[in-house]
RNA sequence: GCCCCCGUAGCUCAGCGGAUAGAGCACCGGCCUCCGGAGCCGGGUGCGCUGGUUCGAGUCCAGCCGGGGGCGCCA
């Protein structure tokens, strides 16, 4: 087992079951050692005893003579564990002989389906759509290779009042204009337009009401308009999602239109229910526990007054596609914070009216907003929402930059360059999104997320990138150390041997990958793999400052160092690749 | 008015109920003829406030203060 804190926490489980079956060992990464257990702390009250003695007696039980040097109780009860060198030996080459690093695939894999991106037909993509497919791609990614069956779906906004008002511009002027501006990706101009003719033009209102209808009841000429705007808009999502580089296809749409010919059922079957209550003309669940501004129960509004479906109709209906058509056994949602309270309501409903079984999770994964500087919501100068194009292309043209300004441009061709310049900008940008905590606002800086020191992808993908080049340089050096390459990567004949302090702080490092994507799909925390990976890099940096690799004393610890870079250069490339970053060769 | 989220160093952020709260940036001072200097080492009483729970609270609970968001027919 190559997940040494899944190891010990196995072992500690059994010494901690003996003096109290199920108890918590409490372990954690410790300063004074590589480990520590407090449990011992917390049973010392339900057992009546002196914590120190319960520490004790973990210690005298638990089985981890092969694992740890030392083993002993500290302070008012922890129990500080060190690992022993031939351990961390082992597991290194365990873990470097391993194609997955030690990472084992789950033994109760779940189809989990993950919902995210959401941009609408006709509408700009901005940097709220940034936020949600970016998470959600990373979050895909790591379930994935843990062995879960991961269903992407993108809930586009394509059916709705609003499309009357599109449709009757599309006519308005003319469909190869129409299909011109979509196609450039001027969908803020196309929009915009259409809007203004609506609130001008009463006419043009009106015409626009009819159309609605026109399209709910199905009219071919409408749909046809209407699959115009839509394939236009897709295509544009499409070039954002290849520039951002995430693993949406057109075959993970799963948009508004897809659920309407459901909507009447899901009225149906909650009328069935006894849930449904008509109020002010619209009909209504009543969730228990939430309350509008008067204190009167507040309604999740099903079917509006005038007969249209809201789109909470059109969400509950999604949850009951997800359980009963794709069969998700957990439903991740990557929406907004704002939406909390609506899905809050959405899954109640859901569970109220039996389509959300116990068995089956269902998820807001929250986010806060992206800030300017000036900490508050990122606009343009004008004041109008970023495009998110523009964000990404103005991404890649500052890296681009940067590399120029370093002369580090030299080196590479021109495709080299433009893709490298792709990998570092894009990398910068998701990266700070995913490194801080989702549920916080952030703040999008420039300067601080291209930069090459501290917290960034850029940094991560230069430590990477240097590693890369001892190993360019050992093959060009030495056939010997070459071949050291290849064994390694094949785990044959690989030495390993831990003698400096620094090599062993990276090799405990590393054996931290497993429990560190754990955490980030247990929590749906992204960020939690960033923190790993950072730290990981800082620790082999001040490793590399230290102890010569190409240059190490003697054979043996030049083959040990090698296998430790490598390791190292293959957890920050699957790392970043898990985030949906990009770790290039050279750079 | 009610509900949700956030508040940690000058700035940006980590801290899964555990020991002396940590990084990066910025600033100051050192180091390095060495595999990519985009480096290394050193320099710091800061958890919004007040109570409570606990052997132990930045972390959990309550109230308050400050910021953001939401609260019946937009999605």
């Amino acid at each position: 087992m190559a997940d040494v804190t899944a190891l010990l926490a196995e072992r500690l489980q059994a010494a901690f079951d003996a003096l109290a079956p199920g108890a918590d060992p409490v372990l954690r990464p410790s300063d004074r050692a590589d480990f520590q257990a407090n449990g011992a702390l917390a049973l010392a009250r339900q057992l009546g005893r002196p914590p120190r003695e319960i520490a004790d007696a973990v210690v005298a039980s638990a089985q981890l003579g092969d694992v740890c040097e030392r083993v002993e109780v500290s302070g008012p009860g922890f129990v500080n564990l060190v690992l022993s060198r031939s351990f961390v030996e082992r597991s290194i080459r365990e873990m470097a002989a391993d194609p997955r690093l030690g990472v084992e695939r789950t033994g109760t894999p779940e189809r989990v389906v993950v919902t995210y991106s959401h941009p609408n037909v006709a509408k700009e993509m901005h940097v709220g759509h940034l936020r949600s497919t970016v998470i959600g791609d990373a979050l895909c990614r790591m379930l994935e290779h843990l062995g879960h069956e991961v269903v992407r779906e993108n809930h586009i906004g394509d059916w709705g009042t609003p499309f009357g008002m599109l449709i009757e511009h599309l006519v308005d002027v003319g469909e190869e204009t129409a299909v011109a501006e979509l196609s450039v990706g001027d969908l803020t101009g196309f929009y915009q337009a259409a809007r203004e003719s609506f609130d001008r033009d009463d006419d043009f209102k009106e015409r626009s009401r009819r159309r609605v209808v026109l399209l709910q009841s199905g009219d071919p000429e409408t749909l046809r308009r209407w699959m115009v705007l839509v394939e236009h808009s897709i295509c544009y999502f499409d070039e954002v999602y290849a520039k951002l580089g995430v693993l949406l296809t057109d075959g993970d749409i799963k948009g508004e239109s897809y659920y309407n010919p459901m909507l009447p059922q899901v009225v149906k079957d909650l009328e069935t229910a006894g849930l449904l209550v008509e109020d002010g003309g619209a009909l209504c669940v009543f969730p228990p526990g939430y309350t509008n501004r008067e204190g009167n129960p507040l309604p999740l509004i099903v079917q509006k007054s005038d007969g249209g479906f809201g789109y909470a109709a059109t969400d509950l209906a999604s949850v009951r596609d997800r359980v009963d058509v794709v069969g998700a056994t957990r439903i991740l949602y990557v929406v907004g914070a704002p939406q909390a309270q609506h899905l809050q309501m959405v899954f109640e409903v859901s569970r109220m009216a039996g389509w959300l079984p116990a068995g089956v999770g269902a998820v807001h994964v929250l986010f806060g907003s992206v800030l300017g500087t000036d900490h508050r919501m990122l606009r343009t100068r004008a004041g109008t929402s970023v495009k998110l194009v523009d964000l990404l292309d103005e991404a890649v043209s500052r890296a681009a930059a940067a590399m120029a300004e370093r002369g580090r441009d030299a080196e590479l061709s021109r495709e080299e360059q433009q893709s490298v310049a792709t990998a570092l900008g894009i990398g910068a940008v998701k990266y700070a999104d995913l490194s801080t905590d989702r549920v916080r606002d952030y703040v999008f800086d420039w300067q601080r997320m291209l930069s090459f020191e501290g917290d960034t992808g850029p940094y991560l993908q230069y430590a990477h990138a240097r590693i890369r080049s001892i190993f360019r340089r050992a093959a060009s050096e030495t056939t010997s150390a070459e071949e050291a390459g290849a064994d390694l990567r094949t785990g044959e004949g690989s030495t390993l041997v831990i003698g400096t302090p620094e090599e062993r702080a990276l090799g405990i490092s590393l054996l931290g990958y497993a429990a560190a994507i754990a955490a980030a799909v247990d929590e749906s925390s992204p960020s939690k793999l960033c923190a790993y990976l950072y730290a990981l890099a800082t620790t082999f940096t001040a490793f590399y400052e230290r102890c010569p690799v190409l240059r190490a004393p003697d054979e043996e610890s030049k083959q040990s160092r090698l296998a430790l870079a490598e390791t190292t250069a293959r957890v920050l490339a699957e790392g970043l690749g898990l985030l949906g970053i990009e770790a290039p060769e050279q750079m």
